[in-house]
DNA sequence: CGTTGACCTTCCCATGATGGCAAGGTCTAG
DNA sequence: CTAGACCTTGCCATCATGGGAAGGTCAACG
């Protein structure tokens, strides 16, 4: 398979699979005379593992760690479990982040009526209070 | 006010203040006659509105436009309320993603054990189906 | 056999917001 | 006068990804 099939066949861009190679999240694929990388069915599921991994928005790093324990026979499943409830707390920490950034918001926007008037709660509530000085 | 002190002032770096000033968010400050710029009451009063904004998670191109209607008289209220609803649209989106990748991850964590044993429904989550192919 | 179009290669640059570091100039208090 | 705190600019790094250019390769079709 050249890069382009697994790219469709993985949900991963070629770019992003050259990359991936050169940080060594993947191995070196070998190459046919031309230069062009070969892929089998085993890079596939790599590919597809990571992407998954991706989507549950793990980062390249964690992935990496994924991947080995995966290769792994000898891994125990706390360690994976491990991986997992700490990005877990990641997760969580940036919903609650975004959260009170829109309850904020939603606070401050349900409190303006979005007429033609200049007055404007939103903005003096960014502006900690009163309107600006002149500009 | 030299740059340190706003900084320490707004919650802004002076390190971000400076770049702020690079990418056209804020004016050129003038400058003493040794090159070190001056700021004033004004100044400080933009760049805490800015540290507000940031904290709502307004992009710096949503803040530039922010100011530019803090900054105008003649503004409705109705622009700014847009330009809100539209970052209230993006965090949810933002928090929806997340909430999704952390109700798939937890579902998987779930149904780890997470003991000594290697076998991991995290990792087979992830691999699609199965054990990898021995590597 | 030749050309065309789809594919591949590497390399460089960009994103967004921020931090770090280095080399050098300035200011202030002791 | 000097030490230490502050300022300046400039370059590099993050993180994951995309874009594009310049050039090589391959397969199919006439």
């Amino acid at each position: 398979m050249n890069i382009g099939a697994v790219a469709k066949a993985s949900g991963v861009s070629a770019k992003m699979i050259r990359h991936y190679e050169q940080i060594g999240l993947i191995g070196h694929s070998p190459r046919t005379e031309a230069g062009y990388r070969q892929y089998q069915e085993r890079d596939l599921h790599t590919l597809k593992f990571i992407r998954s991994a991706r989507d549950l928005g793990f980062s390249l790093d964690q992935i990496h760690q994924l991947l080995s324990l995966w290769y792994d026979e000898k891994r125990s499943s706390a360690e994976v479990k491990q991986l997992a409830e700490s990005h877990l707390s990641d997760l969580d920490e940036r919903i609650q982040a975004l959260s009170a950034m829109r309850d904020a918001l939603v606070r401050l926007s349900e409190s303006c009526c979005g007429d033609d008037r200049p007055d404007c709660p939103i903005l003096e509530g960014l502006a900690g209070h009163g309107p600006p000085d002149v500009y």
